[in-house]
DNA sequence: AGTTCTGCTGCAAACGTTTGTAGTCGCATG
DNA sequence: CATGCGACTACAAACGTTTGCAGCAGAACT
């Protein structure tokens, strides 16, 4: 029922190569006969049929993005800043949700690899060799997560983690809690990493709680644990995970940052939302998603380029985090993080 | 590079079109074959081209999904129930954000059509006829508007509203104000003319507030003109408002809900976030989801079947909202609303 | 024995585009 | 005047599927 560029080229005249070089390639075709085509189309409503286009070109012009919840606050804005980085490149993009579920991963990388030009896989819970199977089907990029031999734009929580730890140290903690992500998160393992060894090299102990869910619920959950730990600190995986502790630690009559101070991960809109305030690790979401539509697209013309990406992080000092028990330093609120904090090695 | 049918039907010695069937039509060919078919496409890693499927059938078995702005906690919810609905019917759903744009939003349309069975317009901002002509291009469904004769699953807001206005009313509060949203939105219409409906037949008066941005910094942002009104009670358009203005009014040393109560609609997650919790109306957007898929498959199947379904809401009382200065009846808390309420007509 | 039926498979056309090749025309060049 | 060229356009073959139709066995009727 619809207009194809058979109709069009009927209507005008003239045969349909001719109207597809009009729409694709204008220097190509007389101009008067352009308009004339033109016009006819827009007559028509004759729209290009893409499926058809793919077929032959083998470009789609889409891109699939798979996010591991769409409902997790740190999304929406890597989501918001691939696309209209995307459409900008006239390049759509396709958001698919895989509920932390490593097989529906899988199934919709598979189910997309037919229908987009590649897929940006953020924050993957598959495992790299399943990653590295899946990139035979189709272009990836992956987001917060290095996979040897395919392009990744990773944030550095290493730092974000080290400047967290050591900013808690600066403030008289010396015993720490982790409270840790979800199993598979290579971000989770970075931290975990990054925040033990700060601890170490300040003299202070990092008790490691974990693994669990990214949720606010799952926060809540660890409130018991944490203070069985004994700890005067917490830094969490997620600002997600903060928020849920805070609550729970308010209902028990536990004052923060008075008694216990945390700190998140992601500088999400829900920091500035919780009383105290949440101080937190900024990632750059959106200079991520961007960055990874880049290297997609630029993937395609150019082989293998800059196959690791790596984006700054940085402490956002906030009202959560106040003087510990042991007092000793203290140089307090508003400290910038280092500019030439070193980057930590992305391995694995 | 990539199998196609043709390698696999080279494979196992038989024709391309056993293959196809052996994949899309197994009864119709020997189980014995069948299983030569399959093992052979295993071994090849074949996976059959949707874009040339679809080119031949028509049906890409992806549906569409576009959202006014995904970093609204509004949303998230309905996407998923959406995904995993379709999922289960096997279809896959592409989201795209529209940053509340109806330029935006009718490319997207536009853009989808051709690569999708049918589109979900959520909330849109375009006119009835600019979507109507849409229509034409790709089966729609509508979410949060009706459109007449196309197919939409609204949500009655204006019982919400009604209840909220109604609840406030006999807690005393005979001044409220409305924080009215977007323009263009059915929605907001439908909240403005069912409370002032409740409200003069209460005898209470409402003043309107808008259109506004629906966002937390519009919300704050009003908190002036809230005070200026000498209100002593305010409905908002959506539960960011809401809580943007208890921010502002906070923020000005006003008690909430001791001297304004604040009052938001949807129940997003955010509504547990506030200090009060936030007295909101429930808005069903999970089923909205599911619903609007069953709607856009059958939709096919059958030619317009119900052309509208209404969801009811729930008026959630928790701390936000509390006596106001003329205390007369004051049912007080943990109200529960009519089961039988009326459905609000739904035009426009 | 002839006929119809059933179960399976092959053939080939179609879906709506793109694109390499070849053709036409007028015009300038040698 | 033949040649070459440039600008344009037509032809036709692809891309990877699906599907109506026809063919062909063998089984089951009459």
């Amino acid at each position: 029922m619809p207009a194809t560029i058979r109709d069009v080229a009927k209507a005008s005249g003239v045969h349909v190569s001719t109207v597809s070089r009009a729409f694709s390639a204008p220097q190509l075709v007389n101009a008067e006969t352009r308009a004339h085509v033109l016009a006819a189309a827009e007559e028509l409503g004759y729209r290009p049929n893409r499926a058809a286009r793919a077929l032959i070109t083998g470009r789609t012009h889409n891109i699939g993005l798979i996010v591991a919840d769409i409902a997790n606050p740190f999304f929406p804005p890597l989501i918001k800043a691939a696309e209209s980085h995307a459409r900008g490149r006239d390049y759509h993009v396709f958001v698919a949700d895989t509920n932390e579920d490593a097989g529906v991963e899988e199934e919709l990388v598979l189910a997309l690899a037919k229908q987009v030009d590649g897929v940006l896989l953020c924050s993957p819970r598959m495992s790299n060799t399943q990653i590295e199977q899946l990139s035979r089907e189709v272009p990836l990029v992956v987001v917060n997560r290095p996979v040897p031999g395919l392009p990744a734009v990773v944030m550095d929580v290493a730092q974000g983690a080290r400047l967290a730890v050591e900013h808690l140290v600066s403030l008289g903690h010396r015993e720490i809690a982790l409270l840790g992500g979800p199993r598979g998160s290579w971000t989770n393992r970075e931290i975990r990493r990054a925040a033990t060894l700060a601890a170490r090299t300040a003299g202070a102990e990092l008790v490691v709680l974990g693994p669990n869910a990214p949720t606010e619920e799952s926060g809540s959950a660890q409130a018991e644990a944490v203070l069985r730990a004994g700890v005067s600190a917490v830094l969490a995986y997620n600002d997600l995970m903060a928020v849920g502790l805070i609550d729970a630690l308010d209902h028990r009559g536990v004052k923060v940052p008075d008694q216990i101070s945390v700190v998140g991960i992601d500088d999400t809109a829900l920091s500035r939302r919780t009383r105290p305030m949440l101080t937190t690790v900024a990632t750059p979401t959106a200079a991520a998603g961007r960055a990874a539509v880049d290297m997609l697209l630029q993937h395609g013309d150019d082989r293998r380029t800059t196959a690791l990406v790596t984006l700054q992080t940085e402490l956002v000092i906030r009202d959560s985090s106040g003087p510990g028990p042991h007092r000793t330093a203290g140089p307090g609120r508003r400290q910038q993080p280092p500019v030439d904090g070193v980057a930590s090695e992305s391995r694995e």
